[in-house]
DNA sequence: ACCTACATATCGAAT
DNA sequence: ATTCGATGTGTAGGT
């Protein structure tokens, strides 16, 4: 890993063109050729960046380049894409390279697969009576998150989301639908439950006669015991 | 902004738990106490991050931690969120700061909005005859890109897209299920124009009598001579 | 401040 | 290889 101060400026041209004008810039250039230019403030996103497999080229500036002030010129360029950022340097304020290893990556807790079971755990927060059916029950296009039976008997599926969205409301739509083609299940209904509902989609939802659910995440954390002691 | 090559181990306790083992990465704090972990591998986002605004505290390892070695330990803490990231740096390989001062920020062009100022110009792009009712009609379920007439008189809504995927499809669907209810433009018949349609989409699209129409965005400001002079 | 839609999204699993 | 779904999504633009 190569990391490198400069004032620069940089152009990226390929799924789009993006321009960045004369400042000073950390470049931060990576083993397998890929380049970060970050600026002292935003997120983690990059304000331009070439995503690997890449190869950077040091290339003369052209004349003009040259009297503006431009001392080195890199050429950054995707190695399967048409995509290419050009960066050239006025200064130099800082380089310094770094043998860093192999990472051996993230270990994460906590996602929606936690939240599947811990609602599959705690299937009464869907109300009264429920029982499990069964979690990722199966189905041609694709898995229905959870299927569950109602206090009266009838067949429930629950789509489950962090965050929900739209989209998640037509995937339950697709899944009821087809759900619905089964006599022995028929009539299914559905239930959105997701740790936040957008408005559009609790009224598309709502419009559709599928009942939205906003789940603790937290408290339900709180009554599962197991999650406390994960590392 | 600092640049940190550490010996460390990280840990993220917020929305989810994510650990990472041992290892040497690059740590980079910025202006704002947002902090990055980066591995000398994978694409632009870091291993482990904390956005801000956030503050950095350096603290006293505990007493079993200074046995297994480490030396110091940060603790990122978000500022609006109850998000942690604790660093345990084992050993400092390299430590430099750097003034980069304010970044004018970058200028983009090939986005969705130019696309759709392009087509709205060029409105004959969707066949002889055709005019332009108004970009960004509003509905109660969102603006329709492009609301246009045909030479016949009837009524066409435009979704638009960079990269047409199944999404767009069921969104130009809710437009002109709800279009259509109104007398006054019914019927309304619909166009998914992307770049790039996806051949799922395009099946769905055909099957539901959407018409696909494939844009060549660099053709489209070819004819634009504004859009030649933007650098 | 909240909500909505877009993104050079990235990333991983399943097909 | 490609598609699909999740992301601690981030980010910009609107109300």
């Amino acid at each position: 890993m190569r990391l490198v101060i400069a004032r620069c400026s940089v152009d990226y041209v390929g799924r789009l063109k993006a321009h960045l004008p004369l400042a000073i810039r950390l470049l931060l250039i990576k083993a397998d050729g890929s380049v970060l230019v970050h600026s002292d403030g935003g997120s983690y996103k990059p304000l331009n960046w070439m995503s690997p497999p890449a190869t950077v080229r040091r290339t003369t500036p052209a004349e003009t380049d040259l009297e503006e002030g431009v001392q080195e010129q890199w050429i950054v360029q995707s190695a399967k894409a048409d995509d290419r950022l050009i960066i050239n340097i006025y200064e130099q304020l800082h380089d310094s390279s770094h043998d860093l290893g192999v990472d051996p990556g993230l270990i994460k807790d906590g996602v929606e697969a936690d939240l599947q079971r811990l609602l599959a755990e705690q299937i009464h927060t869907l109300g009264d009576g429920f029982t499990l059916i069964r979690r990722e029950y199966f189905t041609a296009i694709g898995p229905v998150d959870i299927l569950a039976r109602d206090a009266t008997g009838g067949t429930v599926a629950v789509e489950l989301k962090r965050r929900g969205d739209i989209d998640g409301v037509e995937q339950l739509t697709r899944y009821l639908e087809l759900l619905n083609r089964d006599p022995l299940l028929a009539p299914v209904r559905g239930v959105f439950a997701a740790q936040q509902i957008k408005p559009q989609a609790r009224v598309l939802a709502v419009d559709r006669g599928i009942e939205c659910l906003t789940l603790d995440y937290d408290a339900m954390r709180g009554v599962d015991d197991t999650s406390t002691r994960l590392f």
